[in-house]
DNA sequence: CCACTCATGTAAAAAGTTACATGATTCG
DNA sequence: CGAATCATGTAACTTTTTACATGAGTGG
C-alpha cells in the first residue's frame, strides 16, 4: 500500500472527527484548518475515491429530498491506522515560493512608490490576518474551554500570530528604506 | 499575449542580471533566490522554451569541448517590457499549507513525546536558518558593500531572519504544553 | 577503476487550481 | 422574477516534483 499524501492524510484526519461528504469535509476544513491547509474540490473528491480504493474509508450513498444524492464518507480502523502512523512521520520542510520577495529582491526596477505599495498592501494584509487570529483565539478559548484538543488548536492560532506579528515588524523596517517620496 | 506565470517572471528577472543557460539559471537561482524561491529543471527548461516562442528571450546554441552544447539564452527588450510590467503586479496570497499546524492540530492523538519530538524538529530547522540568514546578511554587507541592490538584497534576508526569530518564540511557548514526560 | 559531481537536458507522474454542470431554494 | 447560494460533483488545465539519460572529468 503506498504512503499517503498530504491531502488524503488530512482528510483521514478530518474523517476522525465524524464522517462525512465531500461537501462536508470542505466546509469542516474552511471552519478548522483554514488558517494553515487548504484543499479544494478538485483533491479532496478524487483523493476520498483513492482513500475508497485502498480501504481507509467507505462511502454509502444516501438519497436527500430536494438535494442531489450525497455520498457520506466514514473512516475505517484500517484508514485509522494508516492516519496515526503519518501522524508520526517526519515533517518535510516545503520549497519556499514567496512572491513578495521575490519583487522586492528586483526592488531596483521599481520606484519607491511602487515598492511601498507592494509592502503597504502586505501589511495590510498582515494586520487582518492578526487581528483574525485574535479573534480566533477568544472565541476558541470562550466557545471550546475545556475541550481536550483545545491548547493544540489554539497553538496553531498562536502560530499565525506569532508570524503576522513578526511580518508587520519586517513591514515597518522595511518601508524606512523606501520612504522618502521618489522626485520626477 | 497570455501573462507570464511566476517562475516565468522568476527566470526573466534572473537573466536582467545576465545571459546564462537553463544549468546557469538553476545555478544562479540556487546562489541569490534560494532562501525564498525555488526553481526545478523540471520547470526551467519548458519555460525558457515558451519565453522563448512568445519572444522575450533568444537562445543561441553554443558548443563547448568536453561538455554537451549549450544554449545559452539571453533577454530581448519585449522582455525586459513584461518583465516590469510583471513586477508592477499585485502579488497574491498562496494558499497555505503547513504540515507541522496539520499534525498539531491533531495533537491529541499522539503522545507527548510524539508531538515534543515534531516541535524540537521544527526548532532545530529554525535555528539552523536564523544562523544562516544571519550569516548571509553579514556577507551581503561586507562583500556587496555598495551596490544599489543591497538594501533590498537585505530586506529579503531580513524577512527570513524575522520569521525564523518568530517561528522560535513560538516553539519554546508551545513547547511548554507539552513539558511533562508522558507516563506509561 | 569506481563512485561521484559537473553539465546538460527530457519525460513521466503527481499535485493543485479553475472552470463548469445541475437543479433546488431562498433572498431582495 | 432574477440573482445568489446551497449542495453535489466532474473535467480540463496548470504547476511542480521526481526520475531518468548521457558523457566527460575528478578524487580517493
Amino acid at each position: 500500500m503506498k504512503p499517503l499524501n498530504k491531502s488524503q492524510h488530512a482528510l483521514l484526519g478530518l474523517l476522525t472527527l465524524g464522517p462525512g461528504s465531500g461537501y462536508d469535509l470542505n466546509k469542516l476544513a474552511d471552519l478548522s484548518l483554514n488558517h494553515f491547509w487548504r484543499e479544494s474540490y478538485g483533491q479532496i473528491y478524487p483523493s476520498l475515491k483513492r482513500l475508497e480504493a485502498a480501504g481507509f474509508v467507505v462511502g454509502s450513498k444516501e438519497a436527500q429530498d430536494g438535494k442531489p444524492d450525497r455520498t457520506v464518507y466514514r473512516i475505517t480502523a484500517e484508514g485509522e491506522k494508516v492516519f496515526l502512523a503519518g501522524l508520526r512521520e517526519p515533517v518535510a520542510p516545503r520549497p519556499p515560493r514567496n512572491e513578495l520577495l521575490l519583487k522586492l529582491f528586483f526592488g531596483t526596477h521599481m520606484s519607491r512608490d511602487e515598492v511601498r505599495e507592494h509592502l503597504q498592501s502586505f501589511q495590510r494584509r498582515q494586520q487582518d490576518l492578526f487581528e483574525t487570529y485574535q479573534g480566533i483565539e477568544q472565541w476558541l478559548e470562550t466557545e471550546q474551554a475545556g475541550k481536550p484538543d483545545l491548547p493544540y488548536w489554539l497553538a496553531t492560532v498562536s502560530y499565525g500570530r506569532f508570524e503576522a506579528e513578526a511580518h508587520l515588524r519586517w513591514c515597518e523596517q522595511t518601508l524606512e528604506l523606501v520612504k522618502e517620496e521618489t522626485r520626477d
